[in-house]
DNA sequence: GCCGTTTTCGGCCCGACTGTTTTCAGTCG
C-alpha cells in the first residue's frame, strides 16, 4: 500500500484546516486538492520523486513549487516544518475536533483560544460544565447541539457502510413516493454514487405543499432528533446512527438540483467551471446566460448545456470522467439486468439455509439462466466444508436436477463448483483429479490472513497458476470498515490473473465489496475479467447484487468485463480448459 | 498554493439555514 502517499496527504489535509483556521484565502483548497490527487495516485510518491525529483512531484495534479518541496522534505527528514509550526501554534486534535456537527474551524479556534479545548474529552467536559454558551458568538443552542454532536460521533463512528442504510432509506423513500404532494424524487449525494460507505443520505423532491412533506419527513419513524427545517430544507438524525436531508426544488431546477446534490463536490467544480468556460453559470437552480435560464429540469439537460453527454452517478468522482465525457470515452457501464447468473451460492450441503433446488428457484425468479452452487470445502471445519467424497456425491445430485428441469423444458442449469481454500502454501484443499470433474472453481484466502505480502503473494499466485482454479473470490480479504486488505500486490496479481486467465471476484456483499473499485477500474484497464457474486448463504442474500453491480460501475466495469454479464455458452469460455 | 490555446498575474463554485446577532458569520453540502 502506498503509506507515504497516505502519510503526506494526511499532512496537507490537516494543513488545509490550519490554515482555514487563520482565514487564509484559497490555500485551504489547494491543500486539499494536493491531498486527494496523493490518496489516488497509482505510485507511491517516494518511487516518483526518485523516478525525476521535484519535477515529476509537480507533475501530479494540484503540486506545484511549494507542495513539491514539502514533500521532499517529508520524504527526506519524515517532517514537514510548515506543519509542525501550526501545530505548536495551535496543539489540536483536528481531525476530531472537526468530526462535530456544527463546529467549523473558525469556531475550534476560539474555543481553543477562550477555554484551552484541544480534543474530543475536553470539549465535551466544557459543554457539559456550561463552559461554551456564555463565549461570544456562542449560546445555549449551540452548547447544546456540540454536547448531541459528540453524543452521535460516539455511537455512529463517522460513516456507516451502505448496506446498513439502504434497507432503511428504501423503505422512507416509497413512503415519500407514495405522498400525494410529491411529484418527483430521487436520492441524490454519495448514496446516489453508491460509495460503500455513507456519511449522511440525501432526498431530493418536487412538491406540490412543500411544508406537508417537510413536516412528514420529520415526523417520520426513527427520528431521533431535527436538526433544522426551513423552507427549502429539513435535516434530521435518525436513531440508526445516519443523517438524512430532504430538500423541496422548483420543478424547473429539478435536474440542476440532481446534478448538484448529487456531487461528488470535486466532479461539481469541475462542471461549474466548464460553464464557466463557456460564459455560463451553473449552480443548483439550473444553467444560466447571464440572468436568462438554458437548462435545469433534468440532468441530461444539464449536462448538455455545458456540452457533456450524461455522466452516470457512479462515475461522478473526479477521476477522470469528465475527460472522457469531453473526449467521448465514457464506458457503457454494466446494469443489473445485464446479469444472467450468481456463480458464487451456498447450499445447505454445507450448512446454509436453503436447498439446491430453493436457491436454484431464486434464480430463476431473478430472470437468470443459471446458477452456480459453490459450497465451502473442507478446510472450513466451521462451514461444513465438503471433502472430496461429498462434492462427488453433489455432482450427481446436481446432474439430477438438471436432468430434471430438462424433462420438464425448463431452460435453466445449475452450474457445479465449489469455493475452496488456498492453503498457506498456494495449494487447494481438495485433490486436482475432483477439482478436474467440476464445472468451475473459486478459490478463496480464508486464513493465516496476516502473512508477509511476498509469502501471500506467492500462495496467490501459485493457486491461480493452478489450471483448475478458475475464479479467486474476494481477492484482497477486506471487510468495509472493519478489517483492512491483507499485504498484497495489486498490479502483481493482475498481471498473473492476466497470464493464467484467472477471473477476479468483485463480492457484492456490501460488507465486502471486494474488490474496491479502484481495483476494478485497474483490472478492467488491464484486460483481466471479472464476475460478479453474491456470496448467498441463503436465497434472499442473492438479491445483494445489486450492491456488486454498483461497486463494477463505480470502477467504470462495462458488459464484456463481467463473465457473468454474458449468456451461458461464452460464460463457460471463460474457464479454463482441463 | 496552483494554474494557464483567453492569462506567468489574477483568478480560484455557490447558496441555504442556524444561531447569534441587530445585519451577519459560520457551517454545511
Amino acid at each position: 500500500m502506498r503509506v507515504k502517499n497516505q502519510e503526506i496527504a494526511k499532512i496537507f489535509n490537516e494543513m488545509a484546516r490550519f490554515l482555514q483556521i487563520e482565514q487564509v484565502p484559497f490555500k485551504p483548497q489547494a491543500y486539499q486538492k494536493a491531498a486527494f490527487s496523493l490518496q489516488a495516485l497509482k505510485e507511491e510518491v517516494s518511487e516518483t520523486y526518485l523516478r525525476g525529483g521535484k519535477k515529476a512531484l509537480q507533475e501530479i495534479p494540484g503540486i506545484g513549487k511549494s507542495l513539491s518541496e514539502q514533500i521532499e522534505e517529508y520524504l527526506k527528514t519524515g517532517k514537514i516544518k510548515a506543519y509542525s509550526q501550526f501545530r505548536k501554534k495551535l496543539p489540536l486534535n483536528m481531525a476530531e475536533l472537526m468530526g462535530v456537527e456544527g463546529l467549523g474551524p473558525r469556531k475550534i479556534k476560539i474555543l481553543y483560544q477562550k477555554l484551552g479545548i484541544s480534543n474530543l474529552k475536553e470539549l465535551e467536559k466544557a459543554a457539559i460544565t456550561h463552559k461554551i454558551a456564555p463565549l461570544f458568538g456562542f449560546g445555549a443552542k449551540t452548547e447544546e447541539n456540540i454536547l448531541q454532536g459528540i453524543e452521535f460521533l460516539k455511537r455512529s463512528k463517522g460513516r456507516l457502510p451502505i448496506g446498513d442504510i439502504m434497507p432503511t432509506v428504501n423503505i422512507i423513500f416509497d413512503e415519500l413516493r407514495r405522498l400525494p404532494e410529491v411529484k418527483k424524487i430521487s436520492l441524490a449525494g454519495s448514496l446516489r454514487r453508491r460509495k460503500e460507505t455513507i456519511g449522511d443520505v440525501d432526498f431530493l423532491v418536487v412538491a406540490k405543499h412543500t411544508k406537508k412533506v417537510m413536516d412528514y419527513f420529520v415526523k417520520l419513524p426513527g427520528v431521533e432528533k431535527i436538526w433544522g427545517q426551513g423552507g427549502t430544507k429539513a435535516s434530521v438524525h435518525m436513531v440508526n446512527g445516519f443523517d438524512m436531508d430532504l430538500r423541496v426544488v422548483p420543478e424547473k431546477s429539478y435536474g440542476a438540483a440532481l446534478q448538484y446534490f448529487t456531487g461528488s463536490k470535486e466532479h461539481n467544480i469541475l462542471t461549474r467551471r466548464i460553464a464557466i468556460d463557456k460564459g455560463l453559470k451553473l449552480s443548483e437552480y439550473g444553467v444560466f446566460k447571464g440572468a436568462k435560464q438554458v437548462a435545469g429540469k433534468t440532468e441530461a439537460d444539464v449536462y448538455a448545456a455545458i456540452g457533456l453527454p450524461f455522466i452516470e452517478p457512479e462515475m461522478r468522482e473526479d477521476q477522470g470522467e469528465i475527460d472522457a465525457a469531453l473526449h467521448g470515452n465514457l464506458p457503457h457501464l454494466v446494469a443489473l439486468e445485464d446479469i444472467t447468473g450468481d456463480l458464487h451460492c451456498h447450499s445447505h450441503w454445507n450448512g446454509g439455509k436453503h436447498s439446491i433446488e430453493q436457491m436454484a428457484q431464486q434464480a430463476m425468479d431473478l430472470g437468470y439462466s443459471y446458477i452456480g452452487i459453490s459450497d465451502h470445502t473442507k478446510f472450513l471445519q466451521i462451514e461444513k466444508g465438503l471433502d472430496e467424497k461429498k462434492l462427488l456425491e453433489q455432482h450427481k445430485a446436481i446432474q439430477k436436477i438438471n436432468d430434471g428441469y430438462k424433462k420438464k423444458g425448463i431452460a435453466f442449469t445449475v452450474l457445479h463448483g465449489c469455493e475452496s481454500n488456498i492453503l498457506n502454501d498456494g495449494s487447494i484443499d481438495i485433490s486436482d483429479e475432483v477439482l478436474a470433474q467440476l464445472d468451475y472453481v473459486i478459490a478463496g484466502v480464508h486464513s493465516s490472513l496476516k502473512m508477509p505480502k511476498d509469502q501471500m503473494m506467492a500462495r496467490i499466485t501459485k493457486a491461480m497458476q493452478n489450471p483448475n482454479v478458475d475464479i479467486i473470490s474476494h481477492p484482497t480479504g477486506r471487510l468495509v470498515g472493519k478489517r483492512d486488505e491483507y499485504e498484497h500486490d495489486f498490479d502483481n496479481m493482475l498481471q498473473v490473473a492476466k497470464e493464467t486467465g484467472t477471473i477476479l471476484e468483485i463480492n457484492a456483499s456490501p460488507y465486502r465489496l471486494d474488490l474496491r473499485d479502484l481495483y476494478i477500474r485497474r483490472a478492467k484497464a488491464e484486460g483481466v475479467k471479472m464476475v460478479i457474486d453474491t456470496d448467498a448463504h441463503q436465497k434472499e442474500q442473492m438479491l445483494l447484487m445489486e450492491y456488486g453491480v454498483w461497486q463494477a460501475r463505480r470502477g467504470w466495469a462495462e458488459k464484456e468485463d463481467i463473465i457473468n454479464a454474458q449468456s451461458l455458452d461464452k460464460l463457460m469460455q471463460y474457464f479454463k480448459k482441463t
